[in-house]
DNA sequence: CAAATTTGTTGCGTTTATTGCAATCTAAAA
DNA sequence: TTTTAGATTGCAATAAACGCAACAAATTTG
């Protein structure tokens, strides 16, 4: 069945004003229309909703119903209205997005906060992934963006822009390299190293450094967890090769310290938000993002607009 | 705000099936059609539904909005189409209507009875009254009929039907009188009578007729409370005037005789079924009013359709 | 009871909204 | 890149809605 609510409305402003004359001065049309919108409900609905050949307006049952309706109605428009004015006031929504191990971390958690202290009413999906997954969520919409390393090429996926995050030498504040300004390749292959498993992006990048310098890295702990590699570092059983941001409380404490490794590839590590192509991010993702990029480095990049160059790996 | 829930039809269908082309399909139309009126009810929201620049349908958070309303519409609309069916069938309804104290009876509860099992779905408001109140009841259409003695005379009211109720001597079997075929006014008179008061329609029948013949009415006793009256004649403590289906049971199983009163004006008394004028009834109501006709008398005549003639007082 | 008033309804021409077709543009796929 | 499938836009045709005026019918009023 077809029914037009429109003409419900008109047939509510007559009963409600008592007459069709009445209702046509309210909704400034002439009687005859609303009469002749009536009768089409009536003709649509299949069954009589108005008493006719009186004066004033008569509902029959019927008509009692389809008002009944109509006022059902009227509180769920209310209701979409009010979501309407929070969505475009920004009130409510809904951002997911996806992030490599790496950045797990206090720079991350401070971000978050703020986010949701400028967005009360927003909710955040936040998946910790790896780089293969990542691709996967963002072609399917499952998340608005996604955070990591050097992420896979793919045609579909561009980086909005990218932040370079020099890899460092973790180790504790008491280890001897500590106080050195920086360390080769071969130094640092030398220790008991803590690294990620190759199938991270990180551990790759220093798996290609070590080898253009002739060297073999061979770490003592391997794992897929920042946080133990982290941990092996505390406890002074271990060196670890991580960007600044993943150990940053650390190094504020002065538990840790972070030695630049003379290697041009460890300098020339990007961090890159990548999104799907074309994909239309609200104002509130936008500053999410922002956010972001500022937290990362103040000193990021962004991606050239066609955002091919950068998804290279 | 003004929102076309016909254009909300069409996006859903271009949601559901993926785009615009597959729910131009669905909906026999013009693929531009949809597009523009997806168009047209972003702009009368205010805001934009779907990620334009897509090949597929996706929704912005205000486009799933607009579709949980769109869905609570439609549950709304499927329970109205159910209530419509319902009334249609004629398997829900409401009668309401107003009776004179002496039909309070047997015949009366037969009648309800009758009715409710045939409309089961039916509910009945039922008003015990005076005749001005009746007439009060009519005009603001608190009934949708009536039934009473001679109702007060009012521009507004018609008889649909009218049944002449001779009015009867109702006296105990065992009184001296109770064998006779018929007894005169002045006869009446001589008797202890039980009527009710002055304000009654039917006292004021019995009253006028006494006149008529030179008779004086002093009813030993008064009461507004037509088993009262049965009461005392069954009681043998005196004798009333009533119709004959005010008494039927007492009159079937033989307490009470029913005597015939020598007098034109107590022949021709007659209930009507009184309505507004142009008061359109339901075929459940007419229905109703129908099984009463019966019930009160095979013989009850219709009033002519103007209906002006029988509500003369 | 009859005249006057108010109200709903209907015919007809006008205005507005909707639609289909074809062309154009664009994102996604090959 | 080229191809393909889908969205969008201009324009003419169509359908719907509208206003005006006349009419009919129901109440009110005198």
């Amino acid at each position: 069945m077809q029914i037009n609510d429109r003409r419900i409305h008109f047939l509510y402003e007559a009963w409600r004003s008592g007459s069709m004359r009445q209702a046509s001065e309210i909704l400034e049309m002439a009687p005859s229309s609303i009469s002749r919108q009536i009768a089409q409900l009536e003709r649509e609905i299949g069954s009589t909703l108005i008493e006719h050949g009186r004066r004033e307006i008569v509902l029959t049952e019927a008509g009692h119903a389809v008002l009944e309706y109509y006022r059902n109605r009227h509180s769920s428009l209310e209701m979409l209205n009010a979501q309407l004015r929070d969505l475009s006031a920004a009130r409510t929504g809904h951002v997911k997005f996806a992030i490599g191990e790496g950045f797990l971390g206090e720079a991350l958690y401070r971000t978050l906060d703020e986010f949701m202290d400028g967005y009360p009413g927003f909710t955040l999906s936040l998946s910790v992934t790896d780089t293969t997954e990542m691709v996967r969520l963002l072609l399917e919409d499952e998340v608005h963006f996604g955070l990591g390393f050097h992420p896979l090429s793919h045609p579909q996926v561009v980086s909005r822009f990218r932040a370079a995050v020099p890899l460092k030498a973790i180790m504790h504040a008491a280890h001897p390299l500590a106080d050195r300004s920086s360390i080769s390749i071969a130094e640092l292959c030398a220790e008991p190293l803590a690294l990620m498993g190759q199938a991270f992006r990180i551990r790759q990048m220093i798996d290609l450094a070590a080898a253009d310098s002739g060297q073999l890295v061979s770490p003592v702990l391997v794992s897929n967890s920042i946080p133990v590699l982290i941990r092996s570092a505390c406890a002074r059983r271990a060196v670890t090769v991580l960007p600044e941001f993943s150990v940053r409380s650390e190094l504020s404490n002065g538990q840790l310290v972070a030695v630049r490794i003379v290697s041009s590839a460890m300098q020339s590590v990007y961090v890159h938000l990548i999104t799907r192509r074309n994909r239309i991010l609200s104002p509130q993702v936008m500053a999410l993002t922002e956010q972001m990029r500022k937290r990362l480095a103040p000193t990021a990049l962004y991606a050239p607009t066609d955002g091919k160059e950068p998804a290279a790996s």
